[in-house]
RNA sequence: GCGGAAAUAGCUCAGUUGGUAGAGCGCAACCUUGCCAAGGUUGAGGUCGCGGGUUCGAGUCCCGUUUUCCGCUCCA
Protein backbone atom coordinates (compact mmCIF):
# COMPACT_ATOMS: atom_id res chain seq x y z
CA UNK A 1 0.00 0.00 0.00
CA UNK A 2 2.80 2.35 1.01
CA UNK A 3 4.37 1.67 -2.33
CA UNK A 4 1.01 2.40 -4.51
CA UNK A 5 0.64 5.80 -2.30
CA UNK A 6 4.38 6.74 -3.63
CA UNK A 7 2.66 5.87 -6.90
CA UNK A 8 -0.14 8.13 -6.55
CA UNK A 9 1.87 10.81 -5.55
CA UNK A 10 3.53 10.54 -8.54
CA UNK A 11 0.96 10.25 -11.28
CA UNK A 12 -0.21 13.56 -9.53
CA UNK A 13 2.94 14.97 -10.16
CA UNK A 14 3.36 13.87 -13.45
CA UNK A 15 -0.34 15.30 -14.72
CA UNK A 16 0.87 18.42 -13.25
CA UNK A 17 4.06 18.69 -14.97
CA UNK A 18 3.19 17.67 -18.34
CA UNK A 19 0.16 20.04 -18.38
CA UNK A 20 -2.46 17.09 -17.59
CA UNK A 21 -3.80 18.81 -14.54
CA UNK A 22 -3.37 21.76 -12.60
CA UNK A 23 -4.54 22.86 -9.14
CA UNK A 24 -7.41 25.07 -9.83
CA UNK A 25 -6.34 29.07 -8.98
CA UNK A 26 -3.14 27.72 -8.15
CA UNK A 27 -1.49 31.29 -8.02
CA UNK A 28 -3.77 32.72 -5.20
CA UNK A 29 -3.32 29.44 -3.37
CA UNK A 30 -5.52 26.67 -5.08
CA UNK A 31 -9.03 26.21 -4.44
CA UNK A 32 -9.66 22.69 -2.09
CA UNK A 33 -10.49 19.87 -4.47
CA UNK A 34 -10.88 21.90 -7.66
CA UNK A 35 -8.92 21.24 -10.31
CA UNK A 36 -8.36 22.85 -14.16
CA UNK A 37 -7.42 20.13 -17.04
CA UNK A 38 -4.19 21.61 -19.11
CA UNK A 39 -2.91 21.63 -22.56
CA UNK A 40 -2.77 17.80 -23.04
CA UNK A 41 -5.40 17.01 -19.91
CA UNK A 42 -8.06 18.68 -22.33
CA UNK A 43 -7.24 16.55 -24.79
CA UNK A 44 -7.23 13.64 -23.31
CA UNK A 45 -10.34 14.22 -21.68
CA UNK A 46 -11.61 15.20 -24.63
CA UNK A 47 -10.71 11.89 -26.34
CA UNK A 48 -12.74 9.93 -23.78
CA UNK A 49 -15.61 11.99 -23.71
CA UNK A 50 -15.47 11.23 -28.11
CA UNK A 51 -14.61 7.42 -27.20
CA UNK A 52 -18.12 7.29 -25.30
CA UNK A 53 -20.00 9.64 -27.02
CA UNK A 54 -19.41 7.36 -30.56
CA UNK A 55 -19.83 3.93 -28.71
CA UNK A 56 -23.13 5.05 -27.28
CA UNK A 57 -24.90 7.10 -30.17
CA UNK A 58 -22.74 5.87 -33.42
CA UNK A 59 -23.08 2.36 -32.70
CA UNK A 60 -26.62 2.19 -31.59
CA UNK A 61 -29.53 3.12 -33.67
CA UNK A 62 -31.73 3.65 -31.10
CA UNK A 63 -29.82 5.93 -28.57
CA UNK A 64 -29.14 10.19 -29.34
CA UNK A 65 -27.94 12.72 -27.48
CA UNK A 66 -28.84 16.21 -25.97
CA UNK A 67 -27.40 18.25 -24.28
CA UNK A 68 -29.78 20.29 -21.54
CA UNK A 69 -28.87 23.44 -19.38
CA UNK A 70 -26.99 22.81 -16.19
CA UNK A 71 -29.67 25.39 -15.18
CA UNK A 72 -33.19 23.98 -14.45
CA UNK A 73 -36.40 24.44 -13.00
CA UNK A 74 -36.24 24.14 -9.32
CA UNK A 75 -39.54 22.05 -8.76
CA UNK A 76 -37.15 19.18 -11.03
CA UNK A 77 -35.07 18.76 -7.90
CA UNK A 78 -38.68 18.72 -5.75
CA UNK A 79 -39.59 15.72 -8.11
CA UNK A 80 -36.21 13.97 -8.14
CA UNK A 81 -35.78 14.13 -4.32
CA UNK A 82 -33.15 15.96 -4.22
CA UNK A 83 -34.12 19.05 -2.25
CA UNK A 84 -35.84 16.86 0.75
CA UNK A 85 -33.07 14.39 0.71
CA UNK A 86 -29.79 16.96 1.17
CA UNK A 87 -31.12 19.92 3.46
CA UNK A 88 -30.45 18.90 6.99
CA UNK A 89 -28.36 21.33 8.95
CA UNK A 90 -25.21 19.16 10.73
CA UNK A 91 -23.31 20.09 14.06
CA UNK A 92 -20.51 18.19 15.07
CA UNK A 93 -19.10 17.78 18.55
CA UNK A 94 -15.62 18.04 19.16
CA UNK A 95 -15.07 16.41 22.12
CA UNK A 96 -16.73 13.47 20.67
CA UNK A 97 -16.38 13.77 16.95
CA UNK A 98 -20.32 12.51 16.86
CA UNK A 99 -22.43 14.32 14.47
CA UNK A 100 -25.87 15.34 14.69
CA UNK A 101 -29.01 17.65 12.82
CA UNK A 102 -28.99 20.64 14.59
CA UNK A 103 -32.55 20.67 13.97
CA UNK A 104 -32.85 17.37 15.56
CA UNK A 105 -30.87 18.60 18.45
CA UNK A 106 -33.36 21.58 19.12
CA UNK A 107 -36.27 19.79 19.51
CA UNK A 108 -34.66 17.04 21.39
CA UNK A 109 -34.61 19.92 23.35
CA UNK A 110 -38.04 21.55 23.13
CA UNK A 111 -39.30 17.95 23.83
CA UNK A 112 -37.22 17.61 27.58
CA UNK A 113 -38.82 21.02 28.40
CA UNK A 114 -42.38 19.54 27.06
CA UNK A 115 -41.74 16.38 29.24
CA UNK A 116 -41.15 18.51 32.41
CA UNK A 117 -44.68 20.67 31.70
CA UNK A 118 -46.51 17.03 31.13
CA UNK A 119 -44.95 15.87 34.90
CA UNK A 120 -46.06 18.91 36.22
CA UNK A 121 -49.44 18.31 34.90
CA UNK A 122 -49.63 14.54 36.08
CA UNK A 123 -48.19 15.59 39.67
CA UNK A 124 -50.83 18.37 39.96
CA UNK A 125 -53.78 16.05 38.44
CA UNK A 126 -52.47 13.28 41.15
CA UNK A 127 -52.72 16.06 43.71
CA UNK A 128 -55.64 17.44 43.01
CA UNK A 129 -57.67 14.16 42.05
CA UNK A 130 -61.37 14.89 40.47
CA UNK A 131 -61.24 18.73 41.05
CA UNK A 132 -58.23 19.15 38.63
CA UNK A 133 -58.83 21.43 35.49
CA UNK A 134 -56.14 20.90 33.52
CA UNK A 135 -56.66 24.13 30.62
CA UNK A 136 -56.78 26.52 34.08
CA UNK A 137 -53.72 24.82 35.43
CA UNK A 138 -51.29 25.60 32.27
CA UNK A 139 -53.05 28.91 32.24
CA UNK A 140 -51.95 30.08 35.88
CA UNK A 141 -49.05 27.40 37.46
CA UNK A 142 -46.24 29.97 36.97
CA UNK A 143 -43.57 26.47 36.60
CA UNK A 144 -46.10 25.87 33.39
CA UNK A 145 -46.27 29.49 32.07
CA UNK A 146 -42.58 29.57 32.24
CA UNK A 147 -41.86 26.65 30.14
CA UNK A 148 -44.25 27.31 27.40
CA UNK A 149 -42.94 30.32 26.91
CA UNK A 150 -39.55 29.28 26.82
CA UNK A 151 -40.35 26.50 24.35
CA UNK A 152 -42.39 29.80 22.61
CA UNK A 153 -39.28 32.03 22.35
CA UNK A 154 -37.42 29.06 21.38
CA UNK A 155 -39.75 28.17 18.52
CA UNK A 156 -39.95 31.66 17.39
CA UNK A 157 -35.71 31.91 16.99
CA UNK A 158 -35.59 28.75 15.75
CA UNK A 159 -38.19 29.04 12.99
CA UNK A 160 -37.28 32.52 11.85
CA UNK A 161 -33.29 30.80 11.72
CA UNK A 162 -34.13 27.62 9.93
CA UNK A 163 -36.31 29.77 7.63
CA UNK A 164 -33.74 32.35 6.84
CA UNK A 165 -31.00 29.68 6.53
CA UNK A 166 -29.15 31.36 9.51
CA UNK A 167 -26.86 28.87 9.81
CA UNK A 168 -24.96 30.95 12.93
CA UNK A 169 -28.26 31.78 14.94
CA UNK A 170 -28.81 28.10 14.99
CA UNK A 171 -25.57 27.49 16.54
CA UNK A 172 -25.96 30.33 18.75
CA UNK A 173 -29.60 28.73 19.77
CA UNK A 174 -27.89 25.60 20.59
CA UNK A 175 -25.48 27.23 23.02
CA UNK A 176 -27.72 29.72 24.47
CA UNK A 177 -29.95 26.84 25.30
CA UNK A 178 -26.61 25.25 26.68
CA UNK A 179 -27.90 21.81 24.89
CA UNK A 180 -24.80 19.13 25.21
CA UNK A 181 -23.77 16.36 23.45
CA UNK A 182 -25.65 12.84 24.56
CA UNK A 183 -21.92 10.89 24.28
CA UNK A 184 -19.20 13.55 25.69
CA UNK A 185 -21.65 16.07 27.98
CA UNK A 186 -19.94 18.55 26.09
CA UNK A 187 -20.88 21.84 24.64
CA UNK A 188 -17.96 22.38 22.37
CA UNK A 189 -19.31 22.38 18.94
CA UNK A 190 -18.73 23.07 15.58
CA UNK A 191 -20.12 25.64 13.48
CA UNK A 192 -23.50 24.07 12.13
CA UNK A 193 -22.87 23.32 8.25
CA UNK A 194 -25.93 22.91 5.62
CA UNK A 195 -25.33 19.38 4.40
CA UNK A 196 -26.86 20.38 0.83
CA UNK A 197 -25.52 18.40 -1.49
CA UNK A 198 -26.59 21.21 -4.56
CA UNK A 199 -25.46 24.09 -5.18
CA UNK A 200 -27.75 27.37 -5.10
CA UNK A 201 -28.08 30.83 -7.13
CA UNK A 202 -30.06 33.00 -7.76
CA UNK A 203 -31.55 34.13 -11.22
CA UNK A 204 -33.06 37.86 -11.50
CA UNK A 205 -31.73 41.05 -11.20
CA UNK A 206 -32.96 41.99 -7.77
CA UNK A 207 -32.01 39.51 -5.23
CA UNK A 208 -34.86 39.82 -2.93
CA UNK A 209 -37.33 39.05 -5.96
CA UNK A 210 -34.88 36.44 -7.31
CA UNK A 211 -35.56 32.67 -7.83
CA UNK A 212 -32.93 30.36 -5.97
CA UNK A 213 -32.26 27.53 -8.56
CA UNK A 214 -29.73 24.43 -8.42
CA UNK A 215 -26.90 23.51 -10.17
CA UNK A 216 -27.44 20.43 -11.33
CA UNK A 217 -26.40 17.45 -9.29
CA UNK A 218 -26.66 14.89 -11.80
CA UNK A 219 -27.35 15.29 -15.98
CA UNK A 220 -29.86 12.54 -15.94
CA UNK A 221 -32.72 14.47 -14.75
CA UNK A 222 -32.36 17.15 -18.03
CA UNK A 223 -32.60 13.80 -19.79
CA UNK A 224 -35.69 12.82 -18.23
CA UNK A 225 -37.37 15.96 -18.66
CA UNK A 226 -36.93 15.98 -22.42
CA UNK A 227 -37.69 12.43 -22.61
CA UNK A 228 -41.29 13.01 -24.36
CA UNK A 229 -39.16 15.84 -26.83
CA UNK A 230 -36.76 13.72 -27.93
CA UNK A 231 -39.23 10.41 -27.89
CA UNK A 232 -41.85 12.35 -30.27
CA UNK A 233 -39.80 14.37 -32.62
CA UNK A 234 -36.98 11.82 -33.11
CA UNK A 235 -40.28 8.91 -33.74
CA UNK A 236 -38.66 6.97 -30.80
CA UNK A 237 -39.49 3.29 -30.26
CA UNK A 238 -39.04 1.60 -27.18
CA UNK A 239 -36.38 0.52 -26.52
CA UNK A 240 -34.23 3.45 -27.03
CA UNK A 241 -31.84 5.81 -25.14
CA UNK A 242 -30.77 9.10 -24.70
CA UNK A 243 -27.24 10.19 -23.91
CA UNK A 244 -25.54 13.32 -22.55
CA UNK A 245 -22.23 14.40 -21.29
CA UNK A 246 -21.90 17.64 -18.95
CA UNK A 247 -20.62 18.90 -15.73
CA UNK A 248 -22.57 18.06 -12.39
CA UNK A 249 -22.04 19.89 -9.04
CA UNK A 250 -22.22 18.29 -5.50
CA UNK A 251 -21.63 19.94 -2.28
CA UNK A 252 -19.55 17.17 -0.87
CA UNK A 253 -18.35 17.49 2.73
CA UNK A 254 -15.28 16.08 1.71
CA UNK A 255 -14.16 16.18 -1.39
CA UNK A 256 -10.60 13.98 -1.82
CA UNK A 257 -7.78 11.88 -3.84
CA UNK A 258 -7.17 14.23 -6.76
CA UNK A 259 -9.82 14.26 -9.39
CA UNK A 260 -11.27 11.38 -7.95
CA UNK A 261 -13.98 13.14 -5.62
CA UNK A 262 -14.98 16.65 -6.37
CA UNK A 263 -17.66 19.22 -6.09
CA UNK A 264 -17.32 20.20 -9.93
CA UNK A 265 -17.31 17.08 -12.09
CA UNK A 266 -18.06 15.57 -15.55
CA UNK A 267 -20.83 12.87 -16.10
CA UNK A 268 -21.65 10.54 -18.85
CA UNK A 269 -24.68 9.39 -18.62
CA UNK A 270 -26.81 7.22 -20.40
CA UNK A 271 -31.07 6.67 -19.63
CA UNK A 272 -32.26 3.93 -21.51
CA UNK A 273 -36.56 3.48 -21.69
CA UNK A 274 -37.73 -0.37 -22.24
CA UNK A 275 -40.75 -1.84 -21.60
CA UNK A 276 -41.82 -2.51 -17.58
CA UNK A 277 -41.35 -5.83 -16.71
CA UNK A 278 -38.49 -6.42 -19.43
CA UNK A 279 -35.92 -4.02 -16.77
CA UNK A 280 -34.04 -6.52 -15.49
CA UNK A 281 -33.28 -8.41 -19.04
CA UNK A 282 -31.58 -4.70 -20.49
CA UNK A 283 -30.07 -4.43 -17.09
CA UNK A 284 -28.26 -7.15 -17.75
CA UNK A 285 -27.72 -5.92 -21.44
CA UNK A 286 -26.25 -2.70 -19.98
CA UNK A 287 -23.69 -4.60 -17.47
CA UNK A 288 -22.29 -6.53 -20.55
CA UNK A 289 -22.34 -3.23 -22.73
CA UNK A 290 -20.35 -1.77 -20.56
CA UNK A 291 -17.48 -3.91 -20.09
CA UNK A 292 -17.23 -4.23 -23.14
CA UNK A 293 -16.46 -0.17 -23.70
CA UNK A 294 -13.88 -0.67 -20.61
CA UNK A 295 -12.36 -3.62 -21.84
CA UNK A 296 -12.34 -2.17 -25.86
CA UNK A 297 -9.40 0.36 -24.78
CA UNK A 298 -7.15 -2.71 -23.80
CA UNK A 299 -7.28 -2.15 -20.18
CA UNK A 300 -6.30 -5.05 -18.03
CA UNK A 301 -9.67 -7.02 -17.40
CA UNK A 302 -8.62 -7.55 -13.82
CA UNK A 303 -8.31 -3.92 -13.23
CA UNK A 304 -12.37 -3.88 -13.69
CA UNK A 305 -14.76 -5.82 -11.13
CA UNK A 306 -18.73 -5.90 -10.44
CA UNK A 307 -20.07 -4.61 -7.09
CA UNK A 308 -23.66 -4.92 -7.03
CA UNK A 309 -25.50 -2.90 -4.69
CA UNK A 310 -27.54 -4.70 -1.84
CA UNK A 311 -28.89 -1.52 -0.25
CA UNK A 312 -30.79 0.05 -3.19
CA UNK A 313 -31.79 3.50 -3.16
CA UNK A 314 -34.92 4.92 -3.14
CA UNK A 315 -35.49 4.72 -6.73
CA UNK A 316 -33.72 1.76 -8.18
CA UNK A 317 -34.90 -2.07 -8.20
CA UNK A 318 -31.23 -3.24 -9.12
CA UNK A 319 -27.81 -1.86 -8.69
CA UNK A 320 -24.28 -2.47 -9.63
CA UNK A 321 -21.17 -0.24 -10.13
CA UNK A 322 -18.27 -0.80 -12.42
CA UNK A 323 -15.11 -0.64 -9.95
CA UNK A 324 -11.76 0.01 -11.45
CA UNK A 325 -8.48 -0.75 -9.38
CA UNK A 326 -7.27 3.21 -8.76
CA UNK A 327 -3.44 3.23 -7.03
CA UNK A 328 -5.94 3.87 -3.97
CA UNK A 329 -7.86 0.41 -4.71
CA UNK A 330 -10.90 -0.63 -6.30
CA UNK A 331 -13.48 2.48 -6.23
CA UNK A 332 -16.57 2.95 -8.05
CA UNK A 333 -15.80 4.39 -11.75
CA UNK A 334 -19.67 4.32 -13.44
CA UNK A 335 -22.65 3.02 -11.76
CA UNK A 336 -25.56 0.72 -13.60
CA UNK A 337 -29.27 1.54 -11.94
CA UNK A 338 -32.36 0.43 -13.20
CA UNK A 339 -33.82 3.22 -12.07
CA UNK A 340 -38.04 1.58 -12.44
CA UNK A 341 -40.16 4.16 -13.46
CA UNK A 342 -39.71 6.54 -10.40
CA UNK A 343 -38.37 9.23 -12.18
CA UNK A 344 -40.65 9.82 -14.79
CA UNK A 345 -43.70 9.12 -12.63
CA UNK A 346 -42.41 11.79 -10.53
CA UNK A 347 -42.00 14.21 -13.22
CA UNK A 348 -45.59 13.42 -14.44
CA UNK A 349 -46.77 14.08 -10.87
CA UNK A 350 -45.28 17.14 -10.14
CA UNK A 351 -45.50 18.81 -13.78
CA UNK A 352 -48.76 17.60 -14.65
CA UNK A 353 -47.93 16.19 -18.25
CA UNK A 354 -48.72 12.49 -19.01
CA UNK A 355 -45.24 11.27 -19.85
CA UNK A 356 -46.46 7.98 -21.66
CA UNK A 357 -45.40 5.77 -24.51
CA UNK A 358 -47.79 3.69 -26.62
CA UNK A 359 -46.30 0.71 -27.33
CA UNK A 360 -47.70 -0.68 -30.76
CA UNK A 361 -46.81 -3.83 -29.91
CA UNK A 362 -48.60 -4.62 -27.24
CA UNK A 363 -50.96 -2.09 -27.58
CA UNK A 364 -50.74 -0.43 -24.24
CA UNK A 365 -49.71 2.58 -23.00
CA UNK A 366 -47.61 2.89 -19.92
CA UNK A 367 -44.35 5.07 -18.37
CA UNK A 368 -41.33 3.41 -19.54
CA UNK A 369 -39.19 1.72 -16.92
CA UNK A 370 -34.99 3.11 -17.06
CA UNK A 371 -31.59 1.56 -17.10
CA UNK A 372 -29.20 4.35 -16.37
CA UNK A 373 -25.84 3.66 -17.45
CA UNK A 374 -23.55 6.70 -15.49
CA UNK A 375 -19.48 7.40 -15.89
CA UNK A 376 -17.87 9.66 -14.23
CA UNK A 377 -15.69 11.31 -16.94
CA UNK A 378 -13.38 12.71 -14.32
CA UNK A 379 -12.46 9.19 -12.89
CA UNK A 380 -12.25 7.79 -16.32
CA UNK A 381 -9.62 10.42 -16.48
CA UNK A 382 -8.19 9.31 -13.61
CA UNK A 383 -8.49 5.10 -14.62
CA UNK A 384 -6.38 5.53 -17.98
CA UNK A 385 -3.96 7.91 -16.90
CA UNK A 386 -2.84 6.21 -13.99
CA UNK A 387 -3.09 2.90 -15.91
CA UNK A 388 -1.54 4.04 -18.73
CA UNK A 389 1.47 5.76 -16.18
CA UNK A 390 4.53 3.48 -16.19
CA UNK A 391 7.85 4.23 -14.97
CA UNK A 392 10.29 0.96 -16.91
CA UNK A 393 14.30 0.19 -16.49
CA UNK A 394 15.31 -0.14 -20.32
CA UNK A 395 18.12 -2.48 -21.05
CA UNK A 396 20.72 0.32 -20.59
CA UNK A 397 20.06 0.53 -17.08
CA UNK A 398 18.45 4.31 -17.83
CA UNK A 399 15.10 4.96 -17.18
CA UNK A 400 12.04 6.19 -18.97
CA UNK A 401 8.82 6.98 -17.99
CA UNK A 402 6.26 6.60 -20.41
CA UNK A 403 2.46 7.10 -20.74
CA UNK A 404 1.00 3.90 -22.25
CA UNK A 405 -2.14 5.65 -23.44
CA UNK A 406 -4.62 3.56 -25.66
CA UNK A 407 -3.61 5.28 -29.13
CA UNK A 408 -6.88 6.07 -29.69
CA UNK A 409 -7.14 8.55 -26.35
CA UNK A 410 -3.40 10.15 -26.61
CA UNK A 411 -3.37 13.85 -27.03
CA UNK A 412 -1.11 13.88 -29.90
CA UNK A 413 -1.14 11.19 -32.10
CA UNK A 414 2.27 11.74 -33.74
CA UNK A 415 5.30 13.48 -33.43
CA UNK A 416 7.11 14.57 -36.29
CA UNK A 417 11.09 15.72 -35.89
CA UNK A 418 13.56 16.86 -38.29
CA UNK A 419 16.52 14.57 -37.16
CA UNK A 420 18.66 17.18 -37.29
CA UNK A 421 17.93 21.02 -37.05
CA UNK A 422 19.91 21.51 -40.75
CA UNK A 423 19.89 20.31 -44.60
CA UNK A 424 16.57 20.96 -45.28
CA UNK A 425 15.30 18.14 -43.05
CA UNK A 426 12.68 20.88 -40.67
CA UNK A 427 11.72 22.60 -44.18
CA UNK A 428 10.82 18.65 -45.12
CA UNK A 429 9.18 17.77 -41.72
CA UNK A 430 7.19 20.84 -42.10
CA UNK A 431 5.92 19.52 -45.48
CA UNK A 432 4.95 16.17 -43.29
CA UNK A 433 2.68 18.50 -40.88
CA UNK A 434 1.02 20.61 -43.31
CA UNK A 435 -0.54 17.50 -45.02
CA UNK A 436 -1.39 15.41 -42.19
CA UNK A 437 -2.41 18.03 -39.52
CA UNK A 438 -5.96 18.47 -40.94
CA UNK A 439 -6.39 14.19 -39.87
CA UNK A 440 -4.29 14.13 -36.97
CA UNK A 441 -3.59 15.90 -33.48
CA UNK A 442 0.28 16.50 -34.04
CA UNK A 443 3.57 18.13 -32.53
CA UNK A 444 6.68 19.35 -34.68
CA UNK A 445 9.75 19.80 -32.60
CA UNK A 446 13.26 19.97 -33.82
CA UNK A 447 15.14 21.33 -30.39
CA UNK A 448 17.43 18.81 -28.72
CA UNK A 449 18.95 15.83 -29.34
CA UNK A 450 16.34 13.02 -31.33
CA UNK A 451 16.68 11.06 -28.19
CA UNK A 452 15.39 13.34 -25.47
CA UNK A 453 12.50 14.38 -28.02
CA UNK A 454 11.32 10.70 -28.06
CA UNK A 455 11.41 10.92 -24.12
CA UNK A 456 9.16 13.76 -24.19
CA UNK A 457 6.68 12.26 -25.95
CA UNK A 458 6.93 9.04 -23.97
CA UNK A 459 5.99 11.17 -21.31
CA UNK A 460 2.60 12.74 -22.59
CA UNK A 461 2.01 9.60 -24.32
CA UNK A 462 2.54 10.19 -28.16
CA UNK A 463 2.41 6.67 -29.78
CA UNK A 464 4.43 7.18 -32.53
CA UNK A 465 7.18 9.72 -34.03
CA UNK A 466 7.92 10.30 -37.28
CA UNK A 467 11.32 11.41 -37.85
CA UNK A 468 12.91 13.24 -40.96
CA UNK A 469 16.40 12.13 -41.88
CA UNK A 470 19.25 12.15 -44.70
CA UNK A 471 17.54 9.50 -46.44
CA UNK A 472 13.97 11.08 -46.49
CA UNK A 473 15.76 13.76 -48.85
CA UNK A 474 16.96 11.17 -50.92
CA UNK A 475 13.94 8.44 -51.17
CA UNK A 476 11.17 10.11 -49.37
CA UNK A 477 11.28 7.03 -46.67
CA UNK A 478 10.82 8.03 -42.89
CA UNK A 479 11.00 6.05 -39.79
CA UNK A 480 7.93 5.49 -37.55
CA UNK A 481 9.25 5.05 -33.70
CA UNK A 482 6.81 3.11 -31.94
CA UNK A 483 5.92 4.71 -28.03
CA UNK A 484 6.04 0.94 -26.38
CA UNK A 485 8.43 -0.79 -27.81
CA UNK A 486 10.65 2.37 -28.99
CA UNK A 487 11.08 -0.41 -32.26
CA UNK A 488 11.55 1.90 -35.76
CA UNK A 489 10.79 0.95 -39.22
CA UNK A 490 10.84 2.48 -42.15
CA UNK A 491 8.23 3.09 -44.64
CA UNK A 492 7.43 5.17 -47.71
CA UNK A 493 6.30 8.87 -46.56
CA UNK A 494 3.11 8.28 -48.92
CA UNK A 495 1.94 5.51 -46.61
CA UNK A 496 2.23 7.80 -43.73
CA UNK A 497 -2.03 9.06 -43.47
CA UNK A 498 -2.30 5.19 -44.05
CA UNK A 499 -0.24 4.31 -41.32
CA UNK A 500 -1.62 6.12 -38.63
CA UNK A 501 -5.23 5.75 -39.42
CA UNK A 502 -4.40 1.74 -39.14
CA UNK A 503 -3.11 2.06 -36.02
CA UNK A 504 -4.69 4.37 -34.54
CA UNK A 505 -8.52 4.75 -35.36
CA UNK A 506 -10.24 1.87 -33.67
CA UNK A 507 -13.83 1.69 -31.96
CA UNK A 508 -14.77 -1.78 -32.23
CA UNK A 509 -17.53 -3.01 -29.67
C1' G B 1 -15.31 18.51 10.30
C1' C B 2 -11.40 16.25 13.83
C1' G B 3 -6.19 14.58 14.44
C1' G B 4 -1.12 14.11 12.32
C1' A B 5 2.67 15.61 8.65
C1' A B 6 4.43 18.94 4.95
C1' A B 7 4.92 23.86 2.20
C1' U B 8 12.38 27.08 -0.24
C1' A B 9 13.43 28.31 -8.50
C1' G B 10 9.11 24.66 -13.51
C1' C B 11 10.76 19.64 -10.88
C1' U B 12 13.71 17.04 -6.83
C1' C B 13 15.94 18.93 -2.80
C1' A B 14 20.18 21.56 0.41
C1' G B 15 20.31 25.68 3.65
C1' U B 16 24.68 24.43 9.56
C1' U B 17 23.88 27.01 16.91
C1' G B 18 18.74 33.00 13.45
C1' G B 19 23.04 37.36 9.94
C1' U B 20 19.22 39.71 3.93
C1' A B 21 19.18 32.20 -0.58
C1' G B 22 22.18 27.43 -3.29
C1' A B 23 22.69 22.57 -6.29
C1' G B 24 21.16 19.07 -9.93
C1' C B 25 17.68 18.49 -13.59
C1' G B 26 14.50 21.44 -16.52
C1' C B 27 13.65 26.11 -19.46
C1' A B 28 15.37 30.09 -23.42
C1' A B 29 19.16 31.68 -27.19
C1' C B 30 23.51 30.43 -29.92
C1' C B 31 27.60 26.98 -31.47
C1' U B 32 28.95 21.85 -32.28
C1' U B 33 26.83 16.94 -32.97
C1' G B 34 23.20 13.56 -34.86
C1' C B 35 18.46 7.79 -33.75
C1' C B 36 16.62 7.03 -27.66
C1' A B 37 16.91 12.52 -21.73
C1' A B 38 24.92 14.43 -25.72
C1' G B 39 28.82 18.66 -25.10
C1' G B 40 29.94 23.92 -24.77
C1' U B 41 28.78 29.28 -24.12
C1' U B 42 25.28 32.78 -22.46
C1' G B 43 20.75 33.84 -20.03
C1' A B 44 15.88 34.01 -17.61
C1' G B 45 13.66 32.44 -13.13
C1' G B 46 12.75 32.18 -5.90
C1' U B 47 12.37 36.81 -1.07
C1' C B 48 11.77 31.16 1.02
C1' G B 49 2.69 29.40 0.83
C1' C B 50 0.27 33.81 3.19
C1' G B 51 -0.38 37.21 7.66
C1' G B 52 1.31 38.66 12.27
C1' G B 53 4.88 38.37 16.47
C1' U B 54 9.85 37.87 19.02
C1' U B 55 14.79 40.00 17.58
C1' C B 56 19.46 45.00 15.89
C1' G B 57 18.45 41.05 12.23
C1' A B 58 14.21 35.14 10.49
C1' G B 59 13.77 30.57 5.21
C1' U B 60 15.74 29.11 10.24
C1' C B 61 12.03 30.56 16.78
C1' C B 62 6.41 31.56 18.24
C1' C B 63 1.07 32.27 16.87
C1' G B 64 -2.66 32.34 13.22
C1' U B 65 -4.16 31.13 8.32
C1' U B 66 -4.25 28.70 3.39
C1' U B 67 -3.12 24.54 0.50
C1' U B 68 -1.58 19.44 -0.05
C1' C B 69 -0.95 14.42 1.75
C1' C B 70 -2.24 10.48 5.52
C1' G B 71 -5.87 8.54 9.22
C1' C B 72 -10.85 9.07 11.14
C1' U B 73 -15.58 10.88 9.71
C1' C B 74 -18.83 11.63 5.57
C1' C B 75 -20.34 9.97 0.82
C1' A B 76 -27.37 8.44 -4.16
Amino acid sequence: MANNEELFKKIISHAKEYGFIFPSSEIYDGMAAVYDYGQWGVELKNNIRSYWWKAMTQLHENIVGIDSAIFMHPTIWKASGHVDAFNDPLIDNKDSKKRYRADVLIEDHIAKIEDKINKEIEKAAKRFGESFNKEQFVTTNPRVLENLSKINDINAVYSSAMQANDLAAIKKLIEDLGIVCPISGTKNWTDVRQFNLMFSTKVGSVSEEADTIYLRPETAQGIFVNYLNVQKTGRMKIPFGIAQTGKAFRNEIVARQFIFRMREFEQMEMQYFVRPGEELKWFEYWKNERIKWHLSLGIASDKYRFHDHEKLAHYANAATDIEFNFPFGFKELEGIHSRTDFDLKRHQEFSGKKLQYFDPDINESYVPYVIETSIGLDRMFLAVFSNAYCEEILEDGSQRTVLRLPNILAPVKAAVLPLVKKDGMPEKAREIMNKLKYDFNLIYEEKDAIGKRYRRQDAIGTPYCITVDSQTLEDDSITVRERNTMQQERIPLSNIATYLQEHINHLTL
